[in-house]
DNA sequence: TAATTAGTTCATTAATTACTGAACTTAATG
DNA sequence: CATTAAGTTCAGTAATTAATGAACTAATTA
């Protein structure tokens, strides 16, 4: 890793290999790797050299996704963004939410025709995903006791 | 959900939805609602009236990911397909390393200009993950012992 | 060894998605 | 109340991504 520029536009591409725009992944990159928490809309402009319009709209889809933060501060009209504290948690629970989906995918799916050795199997898989869903709140809690021991 | 075909439009944008082509959710969609789970190409490719092209290169797609796999009939040299007996797992497994990657991203980032608070904030959520990256696959060796146990 | 079958590859075209820039809204300031 | 400032909206365009279809490979079969 060399410079912030370069920096961005590898956050830009992490965006993008999952399906998102890269434009929000930039903004991503340039807000993490910021020195501090104020970072205004026309900083993050300037910074990444693209139009109002497109930042507008992605620093949206950003606070949308809980990834980052507005704010604002006394004696200002501007707006400030930051990295959202719970973007590792947010990633974890729409994760989660997706697996979720597919679970009902596959029961729809085998509600239509399937029978017999066939749905068993579907069946195997769908447990293990209540197994999980069940699982991952506890290991949610587990972490904030942890966390408040220290 | 009415019909099948209905069905597999269905599985095609939740595959949209996270930025895979929609094609290979059909194909998805297809072999789940299929009755059997010998689903040769020319099966595939009828009931979705696509092309082979298309065919070809979205189930190889699927089959990279391991959310399809490929077996093959003795006396016939047809390709057949099913879903993976994995397929959820997989989809756990792929969120996990997008986390994962996530997290190196915030650390590089870190590393190139952030310090004090905003250094701290960052290093909770990278603590956080650790802990999860550290917990997930025992959760997963949890639910082996319990199925063993049935 | 000609014909058929099963599927792949890839150039072209179609469809989708993202970005820009200018006009607009809302709110504050002179 | 005109002006500036901060951002939003949206139509048009650019860029990206996916699907088609025809030519091709490889492996049988007549």
């Amino acid at each position: 890793m060399t410079n912030k520029e370069q920096y961005i536009e590898e956050v830009g591409l992490f965006y993008e290999k999952y399906g998102l725009p890269k434009m929000a992944g930039r903004i991503l990159g340039c807000l993490i790797a910021s020195p501090t928490d104020n970072n205004s809309f026309e900083y993050i402009q300037k910074e990444l050299k693209a139009s109002k319009g497109s930042i507008s709209g992605n620093v949206r889809l950003l606070l949308s996704q809980n990834m980052i933060e507005k704010h604002m501060l006394a004696g200002d009209r501007k707006s400030y963004y930051k990295i959202g504290l719970r973007s590792l948690e947010n990633i974890l629970d729409a994760k989660v939410k997706s697996v979720h989906e597919f679970k009902t995918i596959l029961g729809d799916g085998v509600a239509l025709n399937v029978k017999g050795e066939k749905r068993n199997k579907i069946k195997e898989i769908v447990d293990y995903y209540d197994f999980l869903e069940k699982e991952i709140p506890l290991l949610k809690a587990k972490w904030k006791r942890k966390k408040n021991k220290k």
